[in-house]
DNA sequence: GTCTATAACAGGATAGAC
DNA sequence: GTCTATCCTGTTATAGAC
């Protein structure tokens, strides 16, 4: 509790990132209307009014709690990114970032969560079209990209008992013939 | 207009459907939280209070309009399954249920249809994997439902332009070999 | 009495005063 | 940084119409 002896400014960051970390945390779980500043502010241990002195509104609350780091592009195969595509998947819940499940939570309700959401799944369909041949490349991408997205939605948002209770390499195994039917009409 | 001449049961009956299609549209459209009992009112050319009477509560409301026909079962083998399933999926967004669509829309964020949602894909699983052989027919039954609600939330709820633009056919014949991998480990 | 409309309350976001 | 006032929710209580 020594915060009385920081500069202005590092006390300022301190509590914008626990505002933020708590705002995270609560719109991932209850989703953008669920979550009240009030909430917040309670968790971040700071006054309600402080948290729109700081942010504005809700919303701009919203789009940097859930400003996320674009997907590192790189040119890869197919098998390949067959591979990172299942990798991604595996990651438990508390690993895969709050500001995604933030994001996701609320991308069916909330407009600004929607926008974002068809920006970043449009980039990741980007990055599959690239790497699979053929006239229907992005069709393929977005069918991939939306296959994962059903996959995560059931197992991390709606954590379905038959998802949650099975080890990730099983559903690992079962999964990836699925994707490699979606990368091309043949495995050349 | 000559509903003043009708019997009151009647002309409660009319009215009840009235508010209730409204709700539908608004749910599937906007979602739970963000569809007002007043709008639902306004849009059924109703008293804001005379939901209230007749429901009880916006959940109860949410609850009638989202009700859903179970789906009829039917014992097929794997490869009947997957053409329902692409059948299912080539409905268009007016076609489709709009209490289905209110269901989806709001079962990332609001409890109810979150367990209504998980009853209803259960039921689905259940359906599936009765019709796949193996030991892991649940899983595999549970990713092809998975799968199903990814393209449809990519297709009918998040309107990504790569799905829309596309004739279904296009998409049946590219997601076929999809489905066909999660049926089963070998093609008999 | 049963249906409909009005008013009042509690909790939320937000703007402006202090 | 904090407090207060305004507007919009869902919900309940109350009054009026048939």
């Amino acid at each position: 509790m020594s915060e009385r002896l920081l500069p202005r400014a590092e006390r300022r960051r301190r509590t914008e990132g626990r505002i933020l970390d708590a705002a995270r945390t609560l719109f991932a779980d209850m989703g953008f209307e669920r979550t009240t500043i009030r909430a917040v502010a309670r968790a971040a241990a700071v006054d309600p009014a402080l948290v729109m002195q700081y942010f504005g509104s809700k919303q701009e609350l919203f789009r940097q709690a859930v400003r996320v780091a674009p997907v590192p592009d790189a040119g890869l195969d197919a098998d390949e990114l067959v591979d990172q595509l299942i990798g991604a998947l595996s990651m438990k819940i508390g690993e895969l970032p709050q500001s995604s499940l933030a994001m996701m939570r609320s991308m069916l309700t909330h407009p600004e969560a929607a926008a974002s959401a068809r920006e970043l799944l449009g980039k990741q369909i980007d990055r599959l079209a690239d790497s699979i041949p053929g006239e229907d490349a992005r069709l393929r991408a977005a069918l991939m990209t939306m296959v994962m997205l059903g996959v995560t939605v059931g197992h991390q948002l709606l954590e379905l008992d038959e998802l949650r209770d099975v080890p990730q390499e099983e559903i690992a195994r079962v999964l990836r013939p699925s994707l490699r039917a979606l990368t091309g009409p043949t495995v050349s």
